[in-house]
DNA sequence: TGAAGATGCTTCGAAAATCGAATTAATTGC
DNA sequence: GCAATTAATTCGATTTTCGAAGCATCTTCA
């Protein structure tokens, strides 16, 4: 006879997922940022540059949403807007330096205390835990087709 | 010579989070709910009766958000509220047979990828993953004092 | 008992997020 | 070249979110 598993690991999951929206939160006040801008900044500063769709399309919002959140971020002088030189439809969004300086300065919040306890850890619960946390990954994100 | 697993973990743990996130959005919408809206009621339907300061700190907002909040759901009789009886300064916020029906409707939108892809694995697997998010758990939530 | 102060919630005013629809500009297909 | 498509912005409307101010109730304690 089986113990069914699913429940327990469901709230557990559950619970570290609230606890980092939670936190997300607590953070953007911080920074002075909201966590939606924190959020667009982050997703900007992980390419060299990014048009607002692609943005808009990688965090499940509209393209209308983001033009008003990058507004907010140009005005603070986080990211600049550029035409772009193949088409000229296309918006270059590009952290600045300040920006730049801004995403070091908040590392997204729960980062800290994980690294912390993470590095406290043995080095199997480690790399237990990391196989855990991949293996998790594939399940929840359903996935771009293998490359030919 | 070790190789520090803390970044691949990092990565991984926000590649879930960012998941979760943006599930979360798909979901409200369709439930008719909006993603807070859908995060308050799942803390009311967490406890029998709970009163507004409660939910926010739970979930880390202002008292007015959660009146606000609370508002669009009683008008749409997912939830009453109830003046509290020893202490008629507060109020008991309770979700309706009908607010019950939704939250079962709505199981946050990870959990049926989770739970499937879960059952699939082996049951060494399944103890690995639980075991790993416990740990988590324990890491990224700051923890209540034991009682005495 | 009856203020004075504390507590719990709501109201109010304002900024920001969020969306869909309409608009403008540029590209692509014939 | 012109029609259809695509990228982004603008517009209008709703929701979220907060802090401050206001109201009602409770507690304290003289």
């Amino acid at each position: 006879m089986e113990i069914d598993l699913t429940p327990a690991a469901l709230l557990a999951l559950r619970k570290i997922l609230d606890a980092a929206e939670l936190e997300n939160r607590k953070m953007a006040a911080a920074t002075g940022l909201t966590s939606s801008q924190a959020l667009v900044l982050r997703q900007i500063g992980g390419h060299e540059t990014i048009t607002p769709s692609a943005v808009a399309s990688a965090l499940g919002f509209g393209q209308a949403t983001i033009t008003n959140i990058v507004d907010r971020l140009v005005a603070a002088q986080l990211v600049t807007r550029t035409r772009g030189l193949a088409d000229k439809r296309q918006v270059m969004l590009q952290v600045t330096e300040l920006g730049r300086e801004k995403l070091k300065a908040s590392p997204f919040p729960l980062q800290m205390r994980f690294s912390q306890g993470y590095a406290g850890l043995a080095s199997w619960e480690q790399a237990m835990i990391l196989a855990a946390l991949e293996r998790l990954d594939g399940l929840l994100t359903p996935e771009a087709p293998a490359p030919a």
